[in-house]
DNA sequence: TAGATTGTTAATCGATTAACAATC
DNA sequence: TAGATTGTTAATCGATTAACAATC
């Protein structure tokens, strides 16, 4: 079967929580939801999920409604969660840690097979059984296991560099928390940006708005 | 001046952004730049900088451009950045111990005013010379320092309860970790989140849709 | 003054919502 | 069968882009 094509990126950052809540939903064992039934717990329009649904072929049974584990399994090979991808991450300081400990934890999808840091104190350090690698030793690493996702957590002044690298050694895929701009200089690379910084300033604009609507 | 109200979310969230890039071109020593050359730098059109920045009044002048100083400047006002919020740290894991070090570090308009755990063995140490907390106190605290931000770091089991207190205690703000739905379940919070997760999964999906378009 | 570039209005594009025939 | 609810088409709404008069 051909991957549906096309599908916006706005439908696309819904699935996640759309895996969420179903999951929620198996847990509390209720296994039927409508559209209408989900967008009232999901603070979401019934139409907008139904359409959401649709761009892959609709998962539901008119009169009924949608099978919740079904669907949620759906979702989820929709996202791709079944593929697993070979992980590294970049910088083992306090946050490369808490991710690797996190990912290791949560998201089996990612499965971290190393941690790089150029600090000599902090090489060979265990993080939840894996030992942080010399950064110098990134490529001859590649060139064995060939892991395809990398996760950023450099300061920026390190980022272009190591980027540059990533690109040659066939990373195909990078979560980036630096705030250098990783798509607009790699635009080969998929990427996915959790910046921290701008975060705390939109909330910082949300709470300096208060009370001007 | 009033603030200028209704400016919409996809607006907002571009301005931390823009804050970047001109801090970047003023350490490069650039001081005057037009919506075109910004534009070709962000990839973005020159089109929607200048709409963007009308949102808030214009801030360029014909024929010549934009002086990236007084820009950065009135971004940073529109945002807020100027008042400072007081702020606690939620949850003295690895994630908050990370993110209080970073705010301490980078994010100035948010002080870091008290960082709080239930689990015993962690009350007491120091992060960036701020002690952790008895999540007990919490009350007394908050009747005292008066903060009006708190950043979400615990697990989600945890995350309803202390929305609650949060709210009854005048937190205004929240910068939610956790995958528990702060802004569907508090709606009078104003709630920016992080969602690691989701974000991994959207990656993902960027992975496995590689090559159908 | 002539050239450059803004701020703004109008046109286009895309995403969300509404409506409804199809059907379980 | 009657009621419920889907998937999809059409209508609306909002965001982005294009165009251009105003003006530094």
């Amino acid at each position: 079967m051909s991957k549906t094509r096309n599908v916006s990126l706005s439908v696309i950052k819904r699935m996640p929580r759309y895996y969420r809540f179903l999951g929620d939903l198996k847990a509390q064992g209720i296994n039927r939801i409508s559209s209408k039934e989900l967008s009232n717990r999901m603070g979401l329009t019934a139409s907008q999920i139904r359409q959401d649904f649709s761009c892959f072929g609709g998962f539901g049974q008119q009169g009924y409604g949608y099978n919740v584990t079904q669907l949620q399994q759906e979702i989820g090979s929709i996202i791709g969660l079944d593929n697993k991808q070979r992980t590294i991450i970049i910088g083992a300081g306090n946050l490369g840690k808490t991710i690797a400990t996190h990912v290791k934890r949560e998201l089996s999808t990612f499965e971290i097979v190393g941690i790089f840091d150029r600090k000599e104190s902090t090489i060979g350090q265990m993080i939840s059984g894996i030992p942080v690698r010399n950064s110098d030793t990134l490529e001859e690493f590649c060139k064995e296991v060939f892991p395809t996702v990398a996760v950023l957590c450099v300061p920026f002044d390190a980022a272009r560099e190591i980027c540059e690298k990533l690109s040659v050694l066939g990373i195909k895929a990078v979560l980036n928390f630096t705030h250098f701009d990783v798509a607009l200089n790699f635009p080969e690379m998929k990427v996915e940006n959790i910046h921290i910084n701008d975060s705390f300033m939109t909330l910082c604009y949300k709470i300096n708005s208060d009370g001007d609507e």
